[in-house]
DNA sequence: CGCCCCATTGAAGGGTTTCAATTATCGTGG
DNA sequence: CCACGATAATTGAAACCCTTCAATGGGGCG
């Protein structure tokens, strides 16, 4: 069963790199002769290797290559709390300027290739650059409106709901990677997804199984395959 | 009764120049010539007026100088989704750039007067003041940290909990204005509240009724005096 | 192949919502 | 200034959804 799914999208998965988030205006390909200074191309880490600390001090962006990491704090009660999943193309540490220290730890949910973008060397960068300033600007812009929708499915969603959208967003990220396909590899697990979702890993379980009932979506570990995407869409209202 | 708190901090609050979002920095103190061009001062809007419909093109930021308002979607089933609100001094449209379009209905909570910002001459300023683009940078930056803090309250909290992180954090923000006060006049209505919460009106109404049987706050009506803060910051955990 | 971890499934308990009724507050006009 | 109506807020009881606790099943990795 399993090797019908793993070919599909499987751990090496990566975006090639005029498709993230960077695009068009990825320094190095702006920059050539600056290359190595103010990116670090494609460092690995292993999968529970943790890329940042919270609280240390911020000096770069990861932008995620192949693999994927999750960012989040420790509550008081020593408990884990996600609130980011960030897959190939994705930039981490937008949050971070106004603090000047990393808010979240980051840490690698598989094996995972990262190029690292030192963030005084692009500041400076857009001082020389508008295409750059106005990408920034833009990226951040887009973070908040990502986590106003987040926002809303927390408050306004039940359970059902809100894996059907967890899981529609998924697709769609990859979608904007270039990776349209209803076969999707989960890189978290489901005491992840539940973490993030604010419900338990039963809760999640229950849910996935009624979609499964349902025939909107096949879930086999850590491979799903909707197979009625319309119906995944309405369940998130 | 109400005449004890009423004085106390009023619907006239507002912030001076000098402590808004945008600091030492706003753009007419800088740019006295350019007064005007930039920046309409001061236009005001009546209670439940909208200033922003969703989807209209976005093309300056408000700026809060007195009132209040609040940021929604209207979901497929015509309910209102509250994703924030915005006090004297805080900067409304940020999450606006990357899309172009306004992402979110804007309306007065009570008679209000804003700061307009427009936006294309917001970005020329930048390009000709670092600091202007510095302070932009770390506007975007804390509203996604603002929003992560938001995120993680409604995953991990319970109705108590989501309540008194709230309102902790309604003390905080106006602390940051300068008004450091035990006495908070709620610019929202409960239903507002809870909307924003993700709870219903009757539980954000029976855990204020739990927290004045544990001596932490008195509610009456839109008038909040916090007796006891650290039991109410510990609430929050 | 076997162990361990992860995921699934079941049943009971708790918290929040829903529905309903009452009380309080605000704005308006006499 | 008080009275009134409309709106907002509070309180109670039942229903529901999710969590918690517990046990079983399955998959990945050495």
């Amino acid at each position: 069963m399993q090797s019908i799914h793993k070919p599909l999208r499987s751990n090496s998965y990566s975006v090639p790199c005029e498709l993230c988030s960077i695009g068009s205006l990825c320094i190095p390909l702006l920059l050539n002769d600056k290359l190595g200074t103010v990116l670090d191309r494609k460092k690995s880490y292993l999968k529970d290797e943790i890329l940042v600390s919270k609280n240390t001090e911020f000096t770069r962006f990861y932008i995620i290559h192949s693999g994927a990491v999750k960012t989040y704090i420790t509550t008081a009660d020593n408990n884990e709390q996600i609130n980011g999943f960030y897959l190939p193309g994705d930039i981490v540490g937008l949050d971070c300027i106004s603090t000047k220290k990393y808010n979240n730890n980051i840490k690698a949910l598989t094996d995972t290739s990262v190029c690292e973008l030192k963030y005084e060397e692009l500041m400076s960068l857009i001082e020389i650059n508008k295409n750059v300033r106005d990408l920034v600007f833009k990226l951040l812009s887009n973070d908040i409106y990502n986590y106003q929708k987040l926002v809303l499915c927390y408050s306004q969603y039940k359970a059902d709901e809100r894996l059907a959208i967890f899981i529609h967003s998924l697709y769609l990220r990859y979608e904007q990677r270039g990776h349209s396909s209803l076969n999707i590899k989960l890189a978290m697990s489901r005491a992840d997804i539940a973490n993030y979702l604010g419900l338990t890993i039963e809760t999640v379980s229950r849910s996935l199984s009624k979609f499964q009932e349902k025939n909107i979506l096949s879930a086999r570990g850590k491979y799903i395959v909707i197979k009625n995407l319309n119906a995944l869409i309405d369940l998130g209202n």
